[in-house]
RNA sequence: GGGAGAGUGUCCCGAGUGGCAAAGGGGGCGGACUGUAAAUCCGCUGCUUAUGGCUUCGUAGGUUCGAGUCCUACCUCUCCCA
């Protein structure tokens, strides 16, 4: 269905990831005929990336598995700005020092898709802040804002500029000037992002024609939705992480096993290395048999973050939990003093498992019948746990729902 | 610079013009049905030490027994004219 000569748009392509590429054919040519460099910028405000940053992730491990040589732009220095693009929130600025964890957290994760230099691979991680920091404004002025014209603003955006537009415009000529810096150091010459990437990536690529007369090219993935229509990974109760700190191994595991039926097929081939023929084998099931593909959706996608072992371990205990209906002890465990333990009410020990948030909540769940403690239902929001609720393995079990379940686990 | 309008339950949208913990959606969570799916139906969706107490309608003051609602100042956003 592609007409593309190299493996790397092949695989792509087959795979859907790609949105809109410029100048495919050109770069299809660079891309059979030598190793290209490419890159993402990825923002550093958090400690870890969820399951929406996922997708580019995967397209620079395809990149480096069609062999080429992919780079994570992290934004240290562009975090420093804040993001004028997300509503006040998201627009705090952080200090260097926390920008400095948030980095260390998210090269953990991308050491799990990557072969970075040093582990035996040509991965680079590369911080806008090596670049941003020393400019100097005047220089910078001179030699990259004389690029923006006057007309090219303006198409932007809105006659009046406030200051914050100004910080708008500024925070794109950065991320343009973040690409011809890449190219200048390191050859790099595509910018990959998601599709509301697009307009920054071109900027890049016309700085790098009037700058130094560079061929750059962009490609950008699609926005990846459910088939419900909602943004994946973010859900009320919190993003899904990828650090197994804030998410674990089971949690993530779980995400996927429920993913939508219509998903399935996509999912899998955006984010598992499974062979496509393998694939349609599991898509063509039907009816209850999507499970299958299901699960091995989840594993597979588990192994790619937390290793084979933890996907396994998973795997395991949802069988053990929802097939066989025994509690397996890898469910996600709160411990708990002794002393606490001895005389805690119900509402209390679900706050405490994090299960819900509030005791007003929990209050409302016993309502509707979803709190179970050993898989009895709550009836009396007024229950107190006591040690006599210990089962024989030693632990508590409480539910919310069918699906999620912590131990209670005396320190 | 001049003119018009808007900011509501800390997920989003959005009614509300003196009695309000505040209509209605979406989303989310729980229940039923299923296949740990979707669709559908039902319940819930400020906090709490709970027939009570406390905190919420951009921010700060004011009027009033009582303010999301009226008055004043300020902040932010959108649109129109320069």
């Amino acid at each position: 269905m592609t007409a593309y000569k190299s493996d790397f748009l092949n695989v792509l392509a087959e795979r859907g990831f790609i949105h809109q590429v410029s100048e495919p054919d050109a770069l299809d040519q660079i891309a059979r005929s030598k190793t290209i460099t490419a890159y993402i910028g990825f923002d550093c405000t958090a400690a870890s990336l969820h399951i929406g940053s996922l997708l580019p992730i995967m397209m620079l491990h395809w990149l480096q598995r069609t062999g080429h040589q992919p780079i994570a732009l992290m934004g240290g220095g562009t975090t420093r700005v804040g993001d004028p693009s997300g509503k006040d929130e998201s627009r705090r600025i952080l200090t260097d020092e926390m920008i400095g964890e948030n980095l260390k957290g998210i090269r953990a994760i991308f050491d799990k898709f990557l072969k970075f230099e040093g582990a035996g691979g040509n991965a680079l991680m590369a911080n806008n802040a090596d670049w941003l920091n020393s400019l100097n404004y005047i220089d910078f002025l001179r030699d990259v804002g004389r690029h923006f014209s006057v007309n090219r603003m303006l198409s932007f955006d809105s006659v009046k500029m406030r200051l914050e537009r100004q910080q708008e415009l500024s925070f794109m000529i950065l991320q343009a000037y973040d690409f011809v810096e890449l190219n200048k150091r390191t050859g790099c010459v595509l910018q990959m992002g998601g599709s509301d990437q697009w307009g920054n990536i071109v900027s890049g690529i016309d700085l790098g024609r009037r700058m130094s007369n560079a061929q750059l090219f962009a490609l950008t993935a699609p926005l990846i939705t459910t088939s419900s229509g909602a943004k994946m990974g973010k859900t009320a109760a919190g993003a899904v992480w990828l650090n197994a700190d804030l998410v674990s191994p089971y949690d993530y595991w779980q995400y996927w096993r429920n993913t939508e039926d219509g998903d399935v097929a996509r999912f899998l081939k955006l984010f598992t290395v499974l062979p496509l023929d393998e694939i349609g084998r599991l898509a063509a099931l039907q009816g209850s048999e999507i499970n299958e593909a299901k699960k091995v959706l989840a594993t597979e996608a588990t192994a790619m973050v937390h290793g084979r072992a933890a996907a396994d371990a998973a795997a395991d205990t949802s069988r053990r939990t929802f097939e066989e209906g025994t509690h397996a002890e890898n469910l996600p465990t709160v411990e708990i003093s002794g002393a606490e333990l001895a005389n805690i009410g119900v509402l209390t020990a679900f706050v405490r498992a994090g299960l819900v948030s509030s005791t007003g909540e929990a209050r409302r769940q016993i309502k509707g019948g979803g709190l179970k403690v050993n898989d009895a239902t709550v009836t009396d929001e007024k229950m107190v746990l006591t040690a006599a609720a210990l089962t024989a393995d030693g632990i508590i079990k409480l539910s919310l729902g069918k699906k999620r379940h912590v131990l209670l686990k005396p320190a």
